[in-house]
DNA sequence: AAAAGTCAATACGGTAGCGTATGGATAAGG
DNA sequence: CCTTATCCATACGCTACCGTATTGACTTTT
């Protein structure tokens, strides 16, 4: 009942969160089986019987990405009625130091595996018509919300990169905040 | 004279040619010695007597695609005399599919080492800069100027990952173009 | 032509990581 | 209790790399 007290065996699901850490922050590549049982203080033997073999579990991890991600969308995002104040939730959001994040802009770099890619595709598809169908909803004609989603999704890819490049991280909240706001104005006019 | 006639020896930038074309498909991970020794034809005995160690040929490969880079803006962009002219021109390079683009994205995500992200911060910065000026000489105010800047830079960040990640490569020049006219029109207001 | 310099091949030792095999410890069930 | 299932440790073989040492071949210099 208590987060605190150790744990006397591990699940799969602690694998995923390990490993997912490290997806953001050293990348795909970064995973192995072997530090990462040093890490939650295990060895090999304890991987081998969660796991078939690392991409197993590189597959798994990012599934379970894909799934929290897309939670967090739905719960936050899309209830928003008025499309005007979706699409600014979703820059805010956006702007947000979590971890989602850093793992979609890690993976954007990483062409280590065929699935990666696929994943990325898929992902960046779904979350253009999302932002398609906002401005869609603002009566933009279709091809304009095309290309202004492009646009929008393009800032947000291109944000999460400068960040980790000039500040080493995400910024905090309150600059997030700022910053949403200036992008906003720009491009929901 | 003729490049179609097979050179007798390699040259300390031969390797750092391929190693940057490793680097723009593949990231700075997967350049090995030996592999890159197997695409030039010769074995690891070469790699050693021009470098020092693998980490030597990265850091120089990467310097020749800096100055390559610095070169490419210091005459194609720079020159142009009218700061609004400049601007578009420096959109429509960005959207061109050249390699220089692809080795930049890939670097972004990658943190293997210090190095990459100290290179990658000094780049950034600098072109920020260049973006700036041009703002400013248009007549935006100085905060203005900045904001707008990064802005612009991250449709360009953004945009490169996106061709990556849906198309599996650069757009070629006809798309780029038409992208250029749409970004440009959008932020050059 | 001899010597020195240039570039590459070969062979070697070392490390890190993957995956397998097997056995040990602990807890739950009969 | 004894068995079985669950979870982990240990030891091993294998591969892909890195980097070194040595030698060979060809070129240029003297």
């Amino acid at each position: 009942m208590n987060e605190v007290v150790k744990k006397k065996s591990l699940t799969a699901e602690d694998w995923q969160e390990a490993a997912l850490t490290v997806i953001a922050h050293q990348g795909v590549a970064a995973v192995a089986v072997e530090s990462l049982a040093r890490d939650l203080g295990v060895t090999k033997g304890s991987f081998y019987w969660h796991f078939s073999n690392r991409m197993d579990l590189v597959k798994q991890a990012l599934k379970r990405w894909r799934l929290g991600d897309k939670k967090l969308i739905a719960e936050k995002i899309l209830p928003i009625k008025n499309p005007k104040k979706r699409l600014l939730a979703w820059f805010k959001l956006s702007a947000e130091p979590i971890q989602t994040h850093l793992i979609y802009s890690t993976l954007l770099a990483d062409r280590s595996h065929a699935l990666i890619s696929k994943i990325l595709k898929e992902i960046t598809l779904e979350r253009l018509d999302h932002l398609q169908n906002s401005y869609i909803e603002m009566g933009y004609e279709n091809n304009q919300a095309k290309s202004q989603s492009l646009l929008a999704y393009s800032v947000y890819v291109g944000f999460l990169h400068m960040s980790k490049t000039l500040y080493g991280a995400l910024p905090d909240s309150k600059q997030a905040e700022k910053y949403a706001q200036f992008v906003a104005k720009q491009l929901l006019s």
